[in-house]
This record gives C-alpha cells, sequence and structure tokens, in this order.
DNA sequence: GTGAAAGCGCTAACAC
DNA sequence: GTGTTAGCGCTTTCAC
C-alpha cells in the first residue's frame, strides 16, 4: 500500500519556538503587517525557508474572516468559451493572491443556487456567475430572491439579473453583431441568416435585435425564415443550415451563433454541394480553437478572453474590498476574418 | 454603488442558543455523529432550514483537519481532453462530498511545484496530478524530490512518477493504439504513419511501441519517415502531413495523437487534393468533440472520461480514508468508428 | 444523551 | 517593536 509522505506539519508556534519569538511576531513577517527587527524578521524568513513552511490557509480565513477564494460559476467548462474565461480568471485571480474555486452549473438552477450555498460554506470572498440564470434576457424572480437571501458576498456577472445589486462586466453584444453584419454587408451580402441560441439568453437576443436594426438600415433582403434559433451546438447548426436549404430559402451568408453552431452550418452546406464562402459565407460569435480547424477556417467574433477574465477579478477583488468599483462595465469584441467569409484571406 | 447583502452570517452557537442546546449537541446533529434524542434534533434540524444555515468549512476543515476539498493539476483545461476529466472528477467528487480545486499548470514545472504548495496551503486531503510532470516517460528526480519533500497527501496520476509512492488510473494505451491499428489494418491498410506527440511523454511512448510491434506483427510496409512527432495541436498535425506528401511518402492512413492533430492533418490532405478516407484514413485519439465536428467526422479512440473521473476520485478518497487502494488501475479505452477510416459510415 | 472545555492555526487588538 | 490574550467556528474528548 501507498503511504502518504508523512511530512509533520509544522505551525506559526514552531517556528516562533525556535526563533526565539512569539507567535504574532511570525504572523507580522508572514503579513508584513508591522515592523519586526530585522534580525528577528531574518530569522524568522530563514526558518520559513528551512522548513518550507506555509501557513494554513483554513486557519488563516477563519481568523481574518476572508479565504481569498473566488467562487466562479459557469455553465460548462468543456465548452471552449467558458474554458477561456474560466482560465483567464485563474491567472488574473492568481496574479492578485487569489485562487478560484470552480463549479460547473450545466445551466441548471438547482445546481446554481446549490453551488452558491456550497461556495459560501467554503467562504468565498465573492463569485464570479457566467451563464444559466446570470444570463437570463428575463430575470428569474425566485433565482434573484434565493441569492438575495442567502449571498453574503459580491457578485459579478457577464449577463443581468433585474432587482439584485451585483456588478456586470458586459460583453458589447451590439457591437459584436454590427462587426459581422458590416462585414458580411461590405462583401456585398444582402441575405443574411442567423441561426442558433436561444432568445430568452440576453446576449443572443441582443443580438437579434442589433440584427433586425442591421437589415432596417441597410434595407437588407429579409426573410421571416432566416431567423433559426435553437440550441449552441453542432446539430442546431446542421438542422438550421438544412431548413434553410429544403425551403428554398437559402441565404447568401449564415452568421452563427457559435463556433460549434458554425460546424454545424459548415456541414450542411457541404454535403449539399454549396461552396464557401463562394455559394454561402459563414461568420460566428466566440472565436474559440475551433474556429481555426474547420475547413475553411472561420470568421469569428474574439472577446479578448484575458482583459475579460482580468475586468472579472479585478471587479471582484475591489468589490471585496469595498472599492468604488464601476456597476457596469463593457468589453469591446472585434473581428477575426478568416476564410469562411472572405474569398482572399491568407 | 453596490453593497453586499448583509446577511448576518449565523453559526452553530446561535442555533443551540436558540433551540436550547449545547454546541456540541448541534455539531453533533450536523455531522451525525452520536445520538441525539430526537425532539432535541428535530429543534436543531429545524433551525438550520429556518436560518439556511451552512457550518462554515474553514472552521469545520481547521477543527478536524480534513478540508473535503481535492486538488485538481492539469496541464490546461482549455484543451477538451483535459475539460472532459475535470468535470468527470468534479462530478464525482460532490458525489461523495467533496469539491475540486482546479489548476492549471500548462505543462510548466515551476507552475505544478508552486500550486502543489498552494494546494497544500488550502489543506487539500488529495492531489490528483494529470498532464507535465506526471506524464513524463523519464520521471524527473528533482520534480520528484521535491514532491516527495512537500507533499503529505496523496496522490493520484495518470501517468507515472519512479520513485515515488503514488496511485496510477492509467488508460490502457497499448489497447487504445492496438484498436486503432486493427482497426486501420482490417480496412486494408499496411502504410500507416504517426504524426504529433512528443516520445518523452509516457502516453504516447507506449502509443509508439505499439504501433511498432504491430508493425512487426502484421508486416507491415513501415518507413522511417512515417513516424513524426511534435506537439498536440493543429500545426503539427499541418506540418507533418505536409511532409509526408511533399517526401513522396504518403502512407494510406494516419494516426494523429489527438483531436486537433488530426484536424491539422485532414486540412493538409485536403488542401494537396486527397479525399478522406478514400485516398487516406485518418484516426486519432481522444475522441473529444472536436472529432464530430470536422469533415469527414473523425474515428477517434474514446476513454470513457466519466469512469476515468470517478476512478481518479474515488482512489483519491480511498486513500484519503486510509483504505487499501489498488495502486494501479487501468481504463479500458474503446474505438468510436465515424467517416474518417471508413467509406460507408455515415 | 448532553454539556463544558480544550484545541485546530492563525490574526488582531491591547498592553508594555 | 513585541508578547499576551482573545477570538474566528467548528469538533471532540471527557465527565456526568
Amino acid at each position: 500500500m501507498v503511504t502518504p509522505q508523512e511530512n509533520k506539519t509544522i505551525t506559526i508556534y514552531d517556528i516562533a519556538r525556535e526563533a526565539g519569538v512569539s507567535p504574532s511576531t511570525v504572523s507580522r513577517v508572514l503579513t508584513n503587517s508591522a515592523n519586526v527587527r530585522s534580525e528577528k524578521k531574518e530569522k524568522v524568513q530563514q526558518l520559513i525557508k528551512k522548513y518550507n513552511f506555509k501557513p494554513n490557509a483554513l486557519a488563516k480565513g477563519l481568523s481574518d474572516t476572508k479565504s481569498k477564494l473566488i467562487g466562479v460559476i459557469i455553465a460548462d467548462v468543456r465548452n471552449p468559451y467558458y474554458a477561456a474565461v474560466f482560465v483567464a480568471c485563474e491567472v488574473a485571480a492568481k496574479r492578485r493572491g487569489y485562487m478560484t474555486l470552480l463549479c460547473n452549473s450545466l445551466g441548471d438552477m438547482q445546481q446554481e443556487l446549490e453551488q452558491m450555498e456550497i461556495l459560501r460554506q467554503q467562504r468565498v470572498d465573492a463569485i464570479i456567475h457566467l451563464g444559466g440564470r446570470a444570463d437570463d434576457l428575463e430575470t428569474n424572480k425566485k433565482y434573484v430572491k434565493k441569492v438575495k437571501e442567502r449571498l453574503n458576498v459580491p457578485l459579478v456577472i457577464t449577463g443581468k439579473l433585474d432587482g439584485l445589486d451585483c456588478y456586470k462586466v458586459q460583453i458589447d453584444a451590439k457591437k459584436a453583431a454590427e462587426l459581422l453584419m458590416e462585414h458580411l454587408i461590405e462583401q456585398g451580402h444582402r441575405k443574411i441568416a442567423l441561426i442558433g441560441g436561444r432568445l430568452d439568453v440576453i446576449s443572443t437576443y441582443e443580438k437579434y435585435q442589433t440584427y433586425m436594426s442591421m437589415v432596417e438600415k441597410y434595407q437588407l433582403d429579409f426573410k421571416e425564415e432566416y431567423i433559426i434559433t435553437g440550441h449552441y451546438n453542432n446539430e442546431t447548426g446542421y438542422i438550421g443550415m438544412q431548413q434553410l436549404i429544403e425551403q428554398n430559402t437559402l441565404p447568401t451568408a449564415v452568421v452563427a451563433i457559435n463556433d460549434y453552431t458554425a460546424a454545424g452550418v459548415m456541414r450542411c452546406l457541404a454535403e449539399h454541394g454549396y461552396r464557401i464562402p463562394q455559394d454561402v459565407a459563414v461568420v460566428s460569435y466566440d472565436n474559440t480553437d475551433i474556429a481555426k480547424l474547420l475547413m475553411p477556417t472561420l470568421t469569428s467574433i474574439d472577446y479578448n478572453y484575458d482583459l475579460l477574465g482580468e475586468r472579472l477579478v479585478d471587479t471582484a477583488i475591489g468589490a471585496i474590498g469595498q472599492e468604488e468599483v464601476p456597476e457596469l462595465q463593457m468589453i469591446t469584441p472585434h473581428l477575426v476574418v478568416r476564410e469562411s467569409s472572405v474569398w482572399t484571406v491568407q
């Protein structure tokens, strides 16, 4: 049998004893919270190194009521969008001396609430919540009520939650949709379809709205059939595209709700013998790894995940420290043009 | 400014006072560690519900020296392989009353060591480490030495670490390679190339070895040029395939080290006008989401991520509880056949 | 079956 | 500057 190495866990008291000082002095050099005579300080530091001493985070957290933990509830880290945001959060948090505690809610409200409880139990100092209830177009009253009752730490989201004091770091969905539409219009497209996503998700709804106003503004050829909602996956893209083809309402360009959906759209087009982008151009949101793997490579909207993660974390930490933090911040997306929408790219 | 809701955090003492019992009694009903007269028990439980009381995990952990946290160090959760394993671990851990604390090492040894320290500081009860040093073919002595000195909780890995007591839940790489090779051989292939991966990674090396013995066993047409190592990404696949084409050593089938690499291989083939699988078949390991998105869809080896995650976690928890846990366990992979290797599969 | 008390390892007044 | 003391919120003997 394998037995864990028995490295006696040493405490602040052990250090203090051997250094000939009091535990508080050790604590002081640990936290740098007060001046300590340099000889003692050095002695202590030397012992800390010698024993590779790391203060017990549980005890520290219990004592000063700060766990230095930020809870992150996301829909699903297996989705590359959330994975990118999470890693960015982790990096940003680490840089500021925090750890992240990740929970995958799988978009389920019960899980979201339960995970919030668990995070509360772990005494996280703040919670970042992406996806699920935090991105609904219509705020779920019951959810807000429960959260309000239970949560006593700052909450940061990318969507909105009416009637709840929380911080928002949003991606400018309007801008994102405009970039895509203007790009397509520049390429001469006037028949543009929208595939995938649910209109009860705020960012999706905003993209839809922006689309409609662009249709108006540029007097595009519009058909009801061009709007196909659904999920955020491959199948939705495939089925949606199939529908357009079968209905004889083929557009010259498709805006997919994300890269997964775009992949489905592209497969369907290919199977039916349509060339991309010559016959139908395809573009999408999120610019995940997938965009570079597809053939042709996919034009997509990038959100600057590093910046998004940093903003989320900075906002959380600012709020923890009772700083004056803006309630609403915006991330400006940008367009990454690839083969699926332009003939002559690289 | 947004202020966090001031929900007074209530403690075991508050419950005790209102219930007219002692804190220990509350603790007893909380942990179910001793019999409590049912009236008192009910009274306490009722108050717990009333106030939605959740015991402070920090205090509990400090007191009983069990954090109920499992640290998970992986190379990069943005890689769908690791994302799948992590989510499986999270689910399995949750089912058993544990939380997971995720760290992305990005394959860097310094980070791995640092994260191990941080996890130690958080008093995790066990660590699961995937990728990086825990998957080296040649164990890094320095790494093992440091870990040995520092770690005092069970360690579970999928690779190997010589000279370190730890638990291993391995994927049967030999079996995986055999499945792929036999599948290709059945399809009549005798010129099979290997693209991507580093031979200093144990699983990759084992796949390479198995390949060589299959070449021997089935007397396949072998060329040195058929072995192309590199990274685990798209580019490696593209460049590797290009090399085979330019050298005039085109095989009839390619085994890519993962789905990313396969995507690169497929792109290169497509750009050169080769049909998949008619001219060249492509197969790979990991069976991530990507396999279903590519065109044609990709034949790949699946590892049963749920089972893998469960085994990792069960092993960790067993070891925490000082149970007799097998030092080495094997996960049997299986083949998922798709379009990229067979003509008639839809 | 239940309460009192000590202790987990740290921080933070408060004195000196 | 530095030590003493009192918590932080639980669990766990140890009596009764």
